[in-house]
RNA sequence: GGCCCCAUCGUCUAAUGGUUAGGACGCCAGGUUUUCAUCCUGGUAACAGGAGUUCGAUUCUCCUUGGGGCUACCA
């Protein structure tokens, strides 16, 4: 099966945009087919340098990439396939030799009217509560008025000529059977006066000639499908499936905007957020696998995708959910991968971490407990700098250690772990030591730890005290034990 | 205004002509743990409303209400 996605190169990539070209990767590889990528820059206005770019390196990032049409190649946008070229701006003449095939059948028009009559016939119509569609005024031109406007070169677009008293029907593959009345469609623009096609004949025709069996789109274009299927027919061609998936919404339900979100998926990227993290999170945004199964890799959303799963009203974009698949994601991370993700910032912040030779290791104990990337640098800080050590974090109310016993118990835990050898400094002889300790002197266990840990990282939580010490080493647990002993 | 689409916990959603309406996130409580986090257990919370069909509707039909999308020489 053929899919494609066909961003405008108008900006960022919107999250929405990323869940439709999700879905579209999905059921192309799902049924061993090709997952096609087109740009779509009819309207030169509103096309941006570097859109292109950018977009393909987010698909890059999620891990779509494309198997036809236009990609990143070392970087560089370029184009691979033999039904190219792939963006739309290059193949004007193809739509229109099209556009003027329609003409002379007779399914389209040309149209003179200038936008400033069309503003005011838009007006009128409102103010007579019509619906505002192109009255046909053109429509009525003789042909030889025609041909004089023509040749004198006065500006014009093209029209489709919609059959009024048809009804449309068709099919969904998310929505089912859905009717349109023909007087209801307006006689859509298919080619502006710049010869440049809008997007209605530039998509039917490139899904045409780029053998796409399946369109999957946002619901927003649901109410052109009739356009697009009179446009097929005229053109004597057999439109492909079309799946209008549901809008991503605002927390008030409207149409989700960068006013009120963060649309843009490098917003999330930028986060921190993980491919895997964010993908999961956008599959099951509207879609479910009928199972009680959450955490879904592209592989596992792939053997499980179905459009018939896909829901049909909106989804509120909460991303609550997707900071606890981000945390699943991270948990799932081979720990050596997970201390190359964190690194950069954390030597960043604390140049001593390059030369750190356990770095691997003091990663993997802040992997289970983190949300995001950028907490790195601050979990680890006590490694890379000496902690702040005060007596209110080292007594605490709730471990009953209380200002008076501090003195007493940092002197005890000195005394103990100044015996202990470097060959023993590991987890397993530290907490034997340490809980016969307490035993010994009568104290609960966190009433001896509490202020240990305290005393090494600086911090009311961390990891546990005996990987801390093992992490830091003994001699530097020892210089902390100490100079804890001088703050109270 | 017109056309089209949609409607289950706060959010994402499951299921069914007869169920204590299920799961996940969040939240709350408890447990494990030296702290935090993780993890485990439990709790909280929903069928928009009205008719009809039916022995029985959350489920099927219609209406109402509500929400959304489109209504450009933008996509």
């Amino acid at each position: 099966m053929r899919t494609r996605f066909a961003p405008s190169p108008t900006g960022f990539l919107h999250v929405g945009g990323l869940r439709t070209a999700l879905y579209a990767y999905l059921m192309a590889k799902q049924n061993k087919g090709k997952f096609i990528l087109r740009i779509e820059d009819t309207d030169q206005e509103r096309s941006v340098i570097g859109a292109t770019e950018n977009i393909l390196e987010v698909l890059q990032w999620a891990g779509l990439d494309p198997d036809e049409g236009v990609m990143l190649d070392q970087g560089i946008v370029s184009e691979k396939g033999n039904r190219g070229p792939y963006i739309q701006s290059q193949r004007l003449e193809i739509y229109q030799k099209y556009a003027k095939e329609l003409l002379e059948n007779g399914h389209a028009y040309p149209c003179f009217c200038s936008s400033e009559r069309l503003d005011q016939m838009r007006k009128d119509q409102q103010a007579h509560k019509q619906a505002p569609m192109y009255d046909r005024m053109c429509l009525s031109l003789s042909e030889e008025e025609v041909k004089k406007k023509l040749k004198a070169g006065d500006p014009h677009v093209l029209r489709l000529k919609i059959p009024q008293s048809e009804k449309i029907t068709f099919t969904d593959d998310i929505r089912g059977l859905l009717t349109f009345q023909g007087h209801t469609v307006d006689d859509q623009v298919l080619l502006k006066s710049d010869g440049f096609p809008t997007y209605h004949l530039a998509h039917v025709v490139d899904d045409h000639l780029m053998d796409i069996e399946l369109v999957i789109r946002g619901e927003e274009w649901l109410s052109s499908i009739p356009k697009h299927l009179l446009l097929f027919q005229c053109l004597g061609w057999k439109p492909p499936r079309y799946a209008h998936v549901p809008l991503l919404l605002n927390k008030d339900k409207t149409k989700l905007s960068k006013r009120q979100n963060a649309v843009a998926t490098h917003e999330y990227m930028d986060k921190g957020y993980l491919p895997e993290a964010l993908i999961n999170f956008l599959a099951l945004l509207g879609w479910n696998p009928g199972s009680t199964q959450e955490i879904f890799s592209l592989k596992e959303l792939t053997d499980a995708f179905s459009l018939e799963r896909v829901q049909k009203g909106g989804a509120i974009f909460d991303t609550e959910k997707l900071d606890w698949l981000q945390g699943q994601w991270i948990r799932n991370m081979d720990s050596e991968e997970f201390a190359q993700r964190i690194r950069p910032t954390v030597e960043e912040k604390f140049p001593a971490a390059k030369d750190d030779k356990e770095f691997t290791k003091k990663a993997a104990l802040i992997q289970e407990r983190m949300t995001f990337f950028t907490e790195a640098p601050e979990m680890l800080s006590y490694y890379y700098e000496e902690p702040t050590v005060t007596k209110d974090l080292l007594a605490n109310e709730k471990q009953k250690v209380t200002e008076d016993m501090l003195g007493e118990v940092l002197k005890l835990l000195t005394a103990t772990l100044e015996k202990i050898p470097e060959d023993k400094w590991i987890e397993d002889s530290l907490k034997e030591i340490l809980f016969s300790l307490a035993e010994d002197k009568d104290y609960k266990k966190g009433q001896i730890l509490w202020p240990l840990r305290a005393a090494l990282t600086g911090l009311p939580y961390s990891p546990g005290a005996f990987e801390v010490a093992v992490a830091l080493g003994k001699a530097k647990t020892m210089e902390r034990l100490k100079s804890a002993l001088k703050s109270i």
